[in-house]
DNA sequence: GAAACTGACGTAACCGATTGCATTTTTTAT
DNA sequence: ATAAAAAATGCAATCGGTTACGTCAGTTTC
């Protein structure tokens, strides 16, 4: 039952008749310490079984080796895709993870964004809320050098880096891409256009239509959560418009929209894509098992999250100026599917 | 340019020509402080922009409000749900979340476990690795009295909690419904029976079949890590078998090769229910989105992870006692669909 | 052989909040 | 008004590494 006690420097100093300090270099492979005895301290770390207090560490040394990240949810595929993808580059680096989720709260992020200052991470990476309206509460950040990558739904600003991909050019591709097909009415089941990432996404169909001459009516642009729900409220929508007026095409902004949407017009006999075709956003796992499959946008989390905490890294190693870069955009392929294709022949 | 210096108790103190120590106090709402110091303490501090540092605090109370977790892959579903359920809990109590990943992998698991030790969590919540064969090196957690609670991926210790589900109850629960619609010949899919849950998921099948009269058959028992890959696998073995000898049902223990075999499968004219009933486990957003539906176990991360954290954190306050508790297991029902279904009118 | 230098290690002052104990101030009781 | 009790605040040690600076033995240089 008896606590043990912390082993600390000072007892491995008092072991092998030496300082404090010279164990703190030691330990720390300075060059400064001759070899031998820089094995005898490693000897005795490892026989008395002793462990770094990170705290005593961080304090002196003022730096954490531990990067916040701030996501609206953490269980979405993209998300912990993107989590993961941070997780593998920072622990390659001997930094941890400290996370917290807004759940799509702009207050709530506030909180989580304090904490993380108080905790003193070495950097921030954050994907914003729903409703987030600006980014005042970065400024402590901001103030104190401390960086800061947006990812995903990112936010102007001239000293921090955004991650993600062009959500104009692919929304652009995935439109034209229905209008070869020979689609004319299309809809748009779109998010919130205060994220940047559902407001390009608008542009480039947008832009994709009037490029080919096709109208651009608000009737077939619906706003939501893009959830199960709001895809089956999106396919009640369809149906209850005359036969004339309904869409021959639907391009979600994700892929959870865009399959309950599909699978409600397919519980009313609305055959796809001879009837409406689809197309999502996301890449998630669920348009690959969807019948036909969803024709989406691979959205590459993984990449995205290993790239913007590798990059945060490099910066706190002073190996690259974060600074200095003020985007970096990955590819984003389209990956066409049954789900989309009204020609049998494609050329 | 300039280094914003950081503000400290003593600049509060200093400001009100007071002591830090009332300064540290009034902070924490210690009732030892008057009402109007404390007023004036929280509104310089509010005026001067303090921002408490974590790093003097925990080193001096020798607590970090900070639970570590460490999970096999952070991209799955029931993981991100388990981690979303974390979250909420510990962020309800000012408790942050340092996660890491082992991969699968039992070395980069310890190198995790260590670096959480140094790191001074406040208490562990861990998922095994695929391949961790013993908690050796959960040890140093063991002798400093950290408290450590295990879920979905369990380890018997008299000194941790288990938070998961009836697995074998589950298991047999399905096993038997699949019995119930006439199946005779069932096809197991099954994990690495070092991890309890594949182990006791086996037993429940096992014992079901037994229960009813019908033999446990080697060939209809394949293990292997239950990915997409794999379903597609166990596909191509039972296309392999002469008709006679295919399995009339499968049960899958996760919804990922349940549904990639049925693809696989349904792709060679095999219809489902009809040919073979399947049955998963997890309840996966992919299982309500194949056609037809997939029979599974509703596996809830988010509770999952809530219980395990609120449980871990009611410890480390007093409120209960982690020590007595040997084992919390929620409740996992059988969600019947359309893929197990051969009666049309089940009674 | 004295001065200058180098390598290896020790000394001690931090970092910023916490807390047991001492001290001062205020309130209560007599 | 005065002693006693209670409340409010201050003092100073402490947590465990880090690092600027000092020391000292041994080596090099001329």
């Amino acid at each position: 039952m008896s606590e043990e006690r912390e082993i600390t420097i000072y007892d491995i100093a008092k072991y092998l008749n030496i300082s404090a300090a010279t164990v703190s270099r030691g330990l720390k492979n300075n060059p400064m310490i001759s070899k031998t005895t820089r094995k005898k301290i490693t000897d005795a770390a490892q026989m008395l079984g002793y462990q770094s207090n990170a705290f005593a560490s961080n304090l002196r040394s003022r730096h954490t080796h531990t990067l916040g990240v701030i996501v609206p949810r953490l269980n979405s595929y993209f998300m912990s895709s993107a989590l993961a993808g941070m997780e593998n580059a920072a622990s390659r680096y001997g930094y941890n993870l400290i996370i917290a989720q807004s759940l799509e709260d702009a207050e709530k992020e506030k909180r989580n964004v304090a904490t993380m200052f108080n905790k003193r991470v070495d950097g921030l990476l954050i994907s914003l809320s729903y409703n987030t309206q600006n980014i005042n509460h970065l400024e402590p950040f901001f103030k104190r050098k401390i960086p800061v990558i947006f990812f995903d739904r990112v936010y102007p600003h001239n000293e921090s880096t955004s991650v993600g991909i062009n959500n104009f050019e692919a929304a652009y591709q995935v439109t034209k891409h229905l209008i070869d097909q020979g689609c004319k009415r299309i809809m748009h089941l779109g998010g919130n256009v205060l994220r940047n990432v559902y407001q390009e996404r608008l542009d480039g169909y947008r832009k994709a239509l009037q490029d080919h001459h096709l109208p651009f009516t608000e009737k077939l642009h619906l706003t939501g959560p893009l959830s199960e729900q709001a895809g089956e409220d999106a396919a009640r929508h369809i149906l209850e418009l005359s036969p004339d007026k309904r869409p021959d095409a639907v391009f979600s902004a994700n892929d959870t929209a865009a399959v309950y949407c599909m699978l409600a017009l397919q519980a009313a006999g609305i055959r796809i894509p001879e009837d409406i075709a689809f197309a999502g956003f996301n890449n998630d796992p669920i348009s690959k098992v969807i019948a036909p499959n969803l024709t989406t946008v691979e959205y590459p989390g993984d990449s995205i999250g290993h790239t913007a905490a590798t990059y945060l890294i490099n910066h706190l190693k002073g190996i690259s100026d974060l600074y200095a870069t003020n985007a970096i955009t990955l590819r984003a392929d389209l990956v066409i599917r049954a789900s989309s294709l009204k020609n049998k022949h494609p050329e």
